[in-house]
DNA sequence: CGTATCTCTGGAAACGTTTCCATGTAAACG
DNA sequence: CGTTTACATGGAAACGTTTCCAGAGATACG
């Protein structure tokens, strides 16, 4: 049926060991031997059996990536950190995507046992103590943006907390002091720790509303930010800014916004998070929280090749900068503008 | 090391016989002897081996996937729509993303070469004519919005001739008679055929433009877009209307109208394609093509689902429909509308 | 009771590699 | 020239499954 190793040994005139030493590309293996096996390997057009290579070697060659349902861009950012990165080390990537609830991470788990070398878990709902138990002792993990505190994995979050603080202190700066907050959904870690630093900044700047006062949930999507955003500005304390957790949010504040016309920033300042590739595009230009996600896919690989490279060494948790974006949406003008 | 078939079987005080076919569901195993093995693998925390399966099974439960670098949700939504469907028929999918070249794809194939049960390849910018020789005969391929004129493989397209005809017909429906075209790579088998549309329906309804006349590159992208607008828009013979080859040229057409103090719709008609989910959402509201990109990747994994059942069946080639949504951003009343 | 049939189980070959060990040859050395 | 050393190669075991084939009981039948 299909060509095997000892079909390219016959060719060549040698021991199947010989190939093999060819094709793994061993030094003890005569020049001249080494381009007849590669010659007919050639002719025969060989592929060597990768089932029968991992079972010997025991490597798969393979990262297990198991991810959320994600909003926007991210989903497609953080593969192309990952992928490029895994390919260049010799490595593919099998994808698991929409997994929010424990039990469907639990599945894709198991179903990813034993065929994979390391794995790479963005879990933003579930905490890692929830899932340790189903995650594969013996082998390399990386959690993404996961409530990891205290738990023995590498770890990688966005600075979620430090980005939501440096937007708050910028709108208090303007002269805010009723400033409002779109929130994403409970369960959600991003969620929470934007929630966190937006509270941390309101009380550091001494402003009313760390009780939670101006926050109204609005589900990390556009129409949810429409509704949570008419929520606040139709009450009589209406709050003069509006820091929505994400981008997608923001769109449908600003939608909400200009339906009721109301302008921005002049009667109502926006900012966002995430920084999605429109944001610079919309009207006015919005001012977001600027997220390397693809560094952090690319981190994630590096780690994972790292804990294989050298197993005794110990978990790293880590933090991605997440970096304020000023633009015209909240009033200030912003860097490089006439 | 690591818990084999053979643990199970001696613990359970069976062969590794038993132990296989009660994995595998066969029906002839006493029930009484089906629990023992049952209750051993469960206790041992067995997981069989997949390389030692799929190495005389001659199956991998894999599908690889190949995309190209894609714009906006484009990717997380064909992934959405391909991975449940996969896994409920018990398919992992190994990824490779960011290939637009010939030579990325070719190497990306080669690597998943013996890997997979089955390939799901997303080209818009290298034809089937192109691939096949890098296309492992032996394994069932779907082609995804390639140009697969005369191919022997399956292969799925959005009608994009179709949707951009819709939108043309409809801004001349409106009146305009100097219809502009924000044109994407011309490499791209999608941007080619949306042009075609384009020009297509420019003919049909007797208007000028057809010969290319006031079409302008925009690469697919927002800066793209904005400066494709203001080159359009600067000319003695502006356009009255803009059809915009995807949404994120639209986003980038909207802010450079905007910047010049141009009207939507009052002074210029604005249309996008791929209805990405912030579409509704922009100021004006975006008129857009809805592509069905859910679909498209489920149908995939359906048709590799059916030629691996019945590996004698001929290449089925097919077209996803792409749907005019009519908003703001034209002028037409909006379906539903006060 | 002997034979045929059916159900369940075990032994062992096979899948296609990698790698350890042994072997053969040629070169280097005294 | 005999011995050691280095290098290149081959033979064969091992990896953990699945599955064919055969055999052992048990049941049904005449």
């Amino acid at each position: 049926m299909s060509i095997t190793i000892r079909d390219v040994a016959r060719r060549a005139g040698v021991s199947v060991a010989t190939v093999s030493r060819v094709l793994n590309g061993s030094e003890l293996v005569r020049d001249e031997t080494r381009r007849r096996v590669e010659g007919a390997a050639a002719e025969l057009r060989y592929t060597p059996n990768g089932a029968a290579r991992s079972l010997i070697t025991r490597r798969t060659g393979t990262f297990g990536v198991v991810l959320p349902d994600l909003f926007g861009e991210f989903f497609s950012e953080v593969i192309r950190g990952m992928d490029p990165l895994a390919r260049g080390r010799g490595y593919h990537l099998l994808l698991s995507s929409s997994h929010d609830e424990q039990r469907e991470i639990e599945f894709a788990l198991g179903a990813m046992r034993g065929r994979v070398d390391g794995l790479v878990v963005m879990s933003p709902n579930v905490g890692a103590a929830a899932l340790a138990p189903s995650l594969p002792p013996d082998t390399p993990v990386v959690l993404l943006n996961c409530d990891a505190a205290g738990s023995p994995f590498s770890a990688l979050a966005v600075d979620n907390a430090g980005g939501a603080r440096a937007v708050v202190r910028h709108l208090a700066s303007l002269g805010h002091t009723r400033i409002g907050m779109l929130r994403g959904g409970d369960a959600n870690v991003d969620a929470r720790e934007r929630q966190r630093g937006y509270r941390e900044a309101l009380a550091e700047a001494g402003l009313e509303g760390a009780g939670g006062r101006w926050e109204a949930p609005g589900g990390f999507t556009e129409a949810g930010g429409h509704r949570a955003t008419l929520e606040l500005v139709r009450r009589p304390d209406a709050p003069t800014a509006l820091f929505c957790a994400n981008d997608s949010m923001a769109v449908g504040a600003l939608s909400a916004l200009h339906e009721l016309g109301l302008g921005v920033p002049g009667d109502v300042a926006v900012a966002g998070f995430d920084d999605i590739p429109i944001a610079r595009y919309l009207s006015p230009p919005l001012t977001s929280v600027h997220v390397d996600v693809h560094r952090l896919g690319e981190r994630a690989i590096e780690l994972l090749c790292q804990a294989l490279a050298d197993p005794g060494a110990p978990p790293v948790q880590e933090r991605v900068a997440a970096d304020l974006v000023v633009r015209r949406s909240c009033g200030a003008r912003a860097p490089g503008e006439a």
